[in-house]
RNA sequence: AGAGAGGUGGCAGAGUGGUCGAAUGCGACGGUUUCGAAAACCGUUAUACCGGCAACGGUAUCGGGGGUUCGAAUCCCCCCUUCUCUACCA
């Protein structure tokens, strides 16, 4: 969520952030929000003084009704009454224009960084590097989609049994890789100073809205309507929302946290060629890093995030581009966001592995996740996240890539985690 | 899930309708003292919003929401949550 001093004091900037990121509406909601908080003010103004003089009235009628005035007391009960509906329909008032202008700055993404290209759509991302080399692969290679059935290490016809379409059955082989992949990232995680949690995959609505999830995207998460919890989409909601109503002290700065948890995505529509075999699912599983820091130390926080991610892409041989998002094809919360792709060679294209983000104080407004610079007044901090990283689509480039007529050769780094060094 | 008892500031813990944003203690911070430290003493020690250039003033907040009242930490209702016992389970 934007804070209303931004929008007060750098209306200009905002448009022109709004523009950017393609949001429509941009001129016309920031205009209904700045009359609103002129509203609001003044409401609150009258409603405060009223409140004030009242409050003075009924410790006077305390004191009056001790030394037995009683006729005193009624006189300024009077009085107190009329008060009482000034600040009554001053607080409903006031409690129909915060809600509204509440409803309207949710609506509002975050502003793109500077360096966010301009852009619509994916074809206008920037490519920032490339790195490694596209395997050549033999005229037998064939999808991960036919692996997977070839090894028996990935049934999608038992999940449907079991749930239903975008639920698949890991077995053997392909539950002990998707377990080693899962320990490797972790311990790569911690290795690089963050501290692994296990949070619940299930939240309430409250760390819904404040990472950004609600309102208005709650169709893309399942939903219990009995306890009114919400399977993660990601382990950032839970993760994120453990500093939700926190003052960090500053010496505990930067945060630095990572899990891995299931994520699940309803992912309503969109079905076809792309997304068939592991490219998309309802559940799947991810590690994920978030950081938090100060404003001052973001941007630099996010390079060491990609860095990180890059160095498991390298160490499990895969070739990578890494792509800084225009403001199009961004995401609602965020400020800045690289994504990770893996080249899937006997698919011919590049699978996003990952996404890492600066939501800079966007999520910290909503949450109310603060700091106290220098002794002085409470600032919001930068939140940050990334996936480091998402397995079904690196499984599915790591068996598409490395595929022999012997088997699939697994990269080094994994042997020890997996206990075996081929598939098949 | 059933019965009972609780939820007060960073922590502990008073406070059952009136001047209570809240006693007291601990902790933390600043100062006096000291060569330095401890001890002692003095002071400070929440968050948000509104007004103000500021100093400062106002309003709200005692788990959350609603209600009664001139006035609520205190009374009433709903919800959340913690503990104890029972039930169930991993």
């Amino acid at each position: 969520m934007l804070q209303l001093s931004v929008l007060r004091d750098q209306t200009d900037l905002v448009l022109a952030g709004l523009a950017k990121k393609r949001y429509a509406t941009g001129p016309a909601d920031v205009a209904a929000i700045l009359d609103l908080d002129q509203r609001r003010r003044q409401l609150q103004t009258s409603h405060d003084s009223a409140q004030a003089e009242a409050n003075k009235l009924a410790q006077q009628i305390g004191g009056l009704m001790k030394s037995g005035d009683k006729a005193g007391a009624e006189t300024l009960k009077a009085r107190t009454a009329e008060l009482k509906q000034h600040t009554q329909s001053a607080a409903a008032e006031l409690a129909q224009v915060e809600k509204e202008q509440q409803q309207l700055l949710y609506k509002l993404p975050n502003l793109p960084h500077a360096s966010v290209p301009e852009g619509r759509a994916a074809a206008d991302n920037e490519i920032v590097r490339e790195h490694g080399t596209k395997p050549e692969l033999g005229p037998d290679a064939v999808p991960h989609w036919d692996l997977i059935k070839k090894y028996d290490i990935i049934d999608f016809e038992l999940g449907v049994k079991i749930t239903g379409a975008g639920f698949p059955v890991y077995k053997g082989q392909g539950a002990r890789l998707q377990r080693a992949l899962i320990n490797f990232f972790l311990d790569e995680a911690r290795n690089a100073g963050y501290t692994e949690m296990q949070p619940p995959i299930l939240v309430n609505e409250a760390s819904g809205y404040g990472t950004g999830q609600l309102p208005d995207k709650e169709g893309q998460m399942y939903h219990d309507a009995k306890d009114d919890l919400y399977l993660i989409p990601t382990a950032e909601v839970p993760l994120t929302n453990i500093y939700r109503d926190e003052i960090i002290p500053v010496e505990k700065l930067p945060v630095r946290i990572t899990g891995h948890t299931p994520c699940f995505r309803r992912e309503a529509g969109s079905w076809g060629a792309d997304v068939r075999g592991l490219n998309r699912l309802h559940q799947f599983d991810k590690v994920e890093i978030v950081q938090i820091t100060e404003p001052e130390h973001s941007y630099a926080a996010l390079d060491t995030m990609v860095a990180h991610i890059e160095g498991l892409l390298q160490k499990l041989d895969l070739p990578y581009r890494v792509l800084r998002l225009c403001g199009g094809d961004m995401g609602f919360t965020s400020a800045l966001t690289y994504d990770l792709e893996v080249w899937s060679a006997a698919q011919g294209r590049w699978l996003e592995v990952s996404s890492a983000s600066n939501f800079e104080t966007y999520q910290a407004n909503r949450l109310k996740c603060r700091y106290r610079a220098d002794g002085g007044k409470t600032q919001l901090l930068h939140t940050l996240n990334g996936s480091a990283l998402a397995l079904p689509r690196i499984v599915a480039a790591l068996l598409e890539n490395n595929q022999t007529p012997e088997g699939i050769k697994l990269p080094a780094v994994l042997h020890s985690y997996c206990g075996f060094e081929k598939i098949g």
